[in-house]
DNA sequence: GAACAAGCGGACCACGCGGTCATGTTCTGA
DNA sequence: TCAGAACATGACCGCGTGGTCCGCTTGTTC
């Protein structure tokens, strides 16, 4: 590969990342390239399809949530552990507008996305077992709840108009209470499968 | 007005309301008129513009769950009436999947969705203070957070590929659960207003 | 039933989109 | 140094969109 290729490879995905985070996903491959001061045509190139950008660019997310998650999972202090890293979790959402609809649209046709998934609700389920054991969350969660959660903590905030940044910490706090053996009642409906996450 | 275009009015907010609820706000106008079988050009004979379309539908969700809302605030058993509430507001926004969007974009530009969100809030407030008042609430949890806590619960099954109806009844439960002072801890970030959520 | 306004329909417009391709440019290995 | 491959570019294509407009239809009124 040609030294300027990389080169605009890489600025393609930095622009991409930040214009989608910014705008969410329906931003135009135009729009993409024009940040990243190159022509359409080479988006195209380096990217058979906008959807493969935008996989390419999740996936990364992914990844550095996963990275962090294992990271995590060496921690003496398994509660503290757990709510780092449901707070990386939702933080990463909640500054990236595409990231919820990518979560939804690409985990059906990009493998690549599909297995970051896969990985980041195994290394969930290590993060909740270990607090489980240390008694800090009740006995019928799993690591896929607590990655759905993430979403929903990060898109409580999504309709308040004026800025309030950090304002999802407030219900990710929440959230991680309602997580504490505590206060637990028996939920309505059993866990979702991995299957059925990824389908 | 004519009985025909009262008739066809009514035709085009029900299409209009399953086709957002089905497919998300971004349907063409020529989908919802094909829907309600009439010509594209009758749908701008009664909105002026699609998002004046989306508010009308949208701001008869609002109302459903305000009055929805406000029976329950006349109920005896005032933890019972907040988790139907919740119930019911969770609800709408599973079955509906331009709900999140239209509360996100119209609360800006159209004046009578804001209405509705603050008369929701107002009853929020109601309902959350009669249950904290029997206990069944933390102390530092106001309406409004309640509100948004809706949405939370809603958009957690979003990215769940394979469908698991009523799954969204076990997140509204772990989030009940954190609303319950046994296990409150204190929030590290203040309620938002009502201003900062109408703007 | 006639006259007329109110309502309807769908061809039409400008626009922006994802994606293609022929042409010109630039890097690289020998 | 230079041939040739890898790469960049932006005009271009087909399409679907929100919105307009005018000729026709239909409900209402006297």
């Amino acid at each position: 590969m040609r030294a300027d290729a990389t080169r605009n490879r890489r600025l393609l995905m930095e622009a991409a990342a930040a214009e989608f985070a910014e705008n969410g996903m329906d931003v135009s491959i135009t729009h993409i390239a024009a940040r990243a001061g190159v022509g359409k045509g080479t988006v195209f190139r380096h990217f058979d399809t906008k959807d493969e950008l935008l996989a390419a660019v999740f996936s990364d997310r992914l990844e550095e949530l996963v990275t962090a998650g294992v990271r995590l999972s060496g921690s003496d202090d398994a509660q503290a552990a757990l709510l780092e890293f449901m707070t990386i979790g939702v933080e990463l959402q909640a500054h990236d507008r595409s990231f919820c609809q990518a979560a939804a649209v690409l985990s059906r046709s990009e493998p690549s996305v599909r297995a970051w998934r896969e990985r980041l609700v195994e290394v969930a389920d290590t993060l909740v077992e270990r607090a489980r054991t240390a008694g800090a969350v009740r006995e019928d969660i799993t690591g896929l709840d607590v990655v759905l959660l993430l979403t929903a903590a990060s898109q409580a905030v999504l309709s308040v108009g004026q800025d309030t940044p950090g304002l999802w910490r407030r219900y990710l706090g929440v959230i991680f209470d309602g997580l504490r053996p505590q206060a637990a009642h028996p939920l309505p409906v059993p866990p979702p499968t991995l299957t059925q996450f990824t389908q």
